[in-house]
RNA sequence: CGGAGAGUAGCGCAGUCUGGUAGCGCGUUUGGUUCGGGACCAAAAGGCCAUGGGUUCAAAUCCCAUCUCUCCGACCA
């Protein structure tokens, strides 16, 4: 193939809207282009890279035993009423309306498709396990699009839909995905590791998230270097220190806190340590106000709440709903004396919690000497708080990490939870009908392919691991003018080609300097470069993207020369 | 949706405060000199200054409104 005949525009400046490296690349690689916030078109280069990646992705469902199939992507409306996600899906799904006025959905992800596919499709135990995937783009009106790729409104997934006859052969067909996802992400030259996840609105028991670790990574991931635990921030947990037998907590003390609102305020004012204040947050549980109890230098996490509650959605409650809850203005909420009580639900750090300073739902007042099983009515103490680094690891103690990560494949659990919504049922050996358990398993192919930019780059442009490079080779002709030059030049591109190296020619009429900063841009794993002056030093230059030195090769010998180094990088890949 | 910033040539930017002929660099085209890590000289093409409305003799510039994009929070592959 040759440049010159190509859609190939590189930049020389970062687009001025990109943030990211990864994104930055990707624009000035000429891979992407922007249509409009979170719309963007694959040029040749790019869809070529695509391709690397959904190719190993459909080898290795293949080879899992997940068998391909196309759902469309405008679906009826009432599927989503039947599993009941239309309400918390609902915003975040472009919806329209056909001629006849039915409403209609552009699919953010299939389960109620595949569910309601699979309900009329297997009726006995003897068709199951069944595992479908497919590889389609989805529809998401996420509220803020960013970073390219990484969050965009339409985006391509691979998604696959498991249905067993029990949990047991469940975890079969859940272990084999999470497998064959660790065998994608490192073919494709990540390093993603599993951690475990909340299951958002998809629902179910369980689930994991792989993650690319990236300082750029919108989530936050948890680790233990001790024994391997692994969670997403928003799951996380951590062990808490048994509560030591108190001495005697002083009366109650109220005490003028003039204007100090926050913990930091509070703090100076007070000349105390975070951790001895007990923060009171009123938050709105499913519409209904609750109080709830965390220390001074901790952060509530919503996600824990709303499942720990049961509940659909969790907001912090508006400053008026506070003032009624409270009788005080925000900032001075406590546990004792609420003008209209509510649940109060304490972290668990707080059993046993005496001579405490709160708030005295009081104008510019706090509380000393508070014992919260003296002084206030816990409902209930429980994991409320987000983990921070140093946080004993929940399954051996030991302190934690905290990293940034890019989820590339969350895999759940479901469970019954849309067989039960669709009544999907087998028959069983003894002819009785059983509801069908389900998973389910999904990897942003899009997001997947910036997130290798994301890991591998340097300041002179894009890593391609050789499985999802663009091409293998970039093939430099530094004087396409001269005879020998481009005899050399035709032989290999024909040779490789016929062996099946891609092999992408750099064929214009420009300086040296302009394909060298070109290909490095771009990232192609191996470069040869044929020139007048090699030649006549006695060959073709080949060399890695990651090295810094190049080996001369006589013409003859190159072909073979930069087969063999295809061979060993994608042997590397695989190793 | 809340908070912050930005829309001027394909890309990156200046000009806006203080109204008066729309500019620079890269890229593109043509000619020439160059030619192993983003060359140089000369010439050229390319703009409804986001949109709509005002103020003014005169608006990229001042005022009002709208739209779009980017960043920080909640959502997610």
């Amino acid at each position: 193939m040759r440049w010159s005949k190509m859609l190939i525009t590189t930049l020389r400046d970062n687009p001025q809207d990109a943030e990211i490296d990864s994104h930055k690349l990707l624009v000035r690689a000429g891979l992407v282009r922007k249509l409009t916030g979170g719309l963007y078109t694959f040029l040749p280069l790019g869809l070529r890279a695509l391709h690397k990646v959904t190719r190993i992705v459909r080898e290795e469902m293949d080879r899992a035993g997940a068998q391909e199939i196309l759902m469309p992507a405008l679906q009826p409306s009432e599927l989503w009423e039947k599993s009941g996600r239309l309400v918390t899906m609902g915003p975040n799904m472009f919806t329209l309306k056909d001629r006849a006025e039915r409403l209609m959905a552009l699919g953010p992800t299939h389960e109620e498709v595949v569910t309601d596919l699979i309900t009329g499709l297997l009726n006995s135990y003897r068709q199951l396990p069944c595992t479908v995937y497919q590889i389609q783009t989805k529809f998401r009106d996420e509220i803020r699009p960013r970073f390219g790729l990484m969050r965009s409104k339409e985006f391509i997934m691979k998604d696959a839909y498991s249905f067993d006859t029990s949990y047991d052969a469940a975890d079969q067909s859940y272990l084999a995905m999470y497998n064959a996802y660790k065998r994608i992400f490192s073919r494709c030259g990540l390093s993603a590791y599993p951690v475990e996840a909340d299951t958002g609105d998809i629902g179910g028991k369980w689930s994991h998230e792989f993650m690319v670790l990236a300082d750029a990574g919108e989530d936050g991931i948890v680790s233990c270097p001790e024994c391997g635990y692994a969670a997403n921030l928003e799951r996380a947990e951590r062990q808490v220190a048994v509560a030591t037998a108190e001495t005697e907590c002083p009366a109650i003390e109220p005490i003028d806190t003039p204007n100090a609102h926050t913990i930091d305020e509070l703090v100076r004012f007070l000349k105390c340590k975070p951790r001895q204040l007990i923060k009171t947050l009123i938050y709105m549980v499913d519409g209904k106000p609750v109080a709830l109890l965390v220390p001074g230098d901790r952060d509530v996490n919503e996600l824990k709440v709303r499942r720990l509650l049961g509940a659909k959605k969790v907001e912090l409650a508006n400053d008026a709903t506070v003032e009624e809850i409270t009788g005080a203005p925000v900032g001075f909420a406590g546990p004792v004396g609420l003008a209209n009580p509510v649940d109060i639900y304490a972290d668990q750090s707080l059993r046993g919690a005496s001579d405490r300073i709160t708030g005295a739902n009081r104008a510019d007042t706090h509380l000393l000497h508070v014992d919260l099983a003296r002084d206030a009515n816990v409902k209930e103490f429980l994991d409320l708080v987000i983990v921070k680094s140093h946080d004993a690891c929940p399954h051996c103690g030991k302190p934690v990490e905290i990293k940034r990560g890019i989820e590339v494949g969350h895999v759940f659990k479901l469970g019954t939870k849309y067989t039960e919504a669709f009544q999907t049922k087998y028959l069983d050996e003894k002819g009785a009908p059983q509801l069908m358990v389900m998973g389910c398993y999904g990897i942003g192919v899009t997001r997947t392919l910036q997130a290798v930019i994301e890991q591998s780059h340097d300041e002179n442009g894009i890593i391609w691991p050789i499985s999802v490079a663009p091409a293998h080779v970039a093939l430099l002709s530094l004087d396409p003018q001269d005879d020998s030059v481009k005899a050399v030049v035709d032989m290999l591109e024909r040779e490789l080609e016929s062996r099946g190296v891609e092999v992408i020619v750099d064929d214009r009429e420009e300086r040296p300097g302009v394909k060298f900063k070109d290909a490095d841009l771009i990232g192609f794993p191996i470069r040869v470069v044929v020139g007048a002056k090699g030649l006549a030093k006695g060959g073709v230059e080949i060399k890695e993207r990651t090295s810094k030195d190049f080996e001369l090769v006589p013409a003859e010998g190159a072909v073979e020369a930069i087969e063999q180094k295809v061979r060993s990088l994608f042997a590397k890949l695989e190793a």
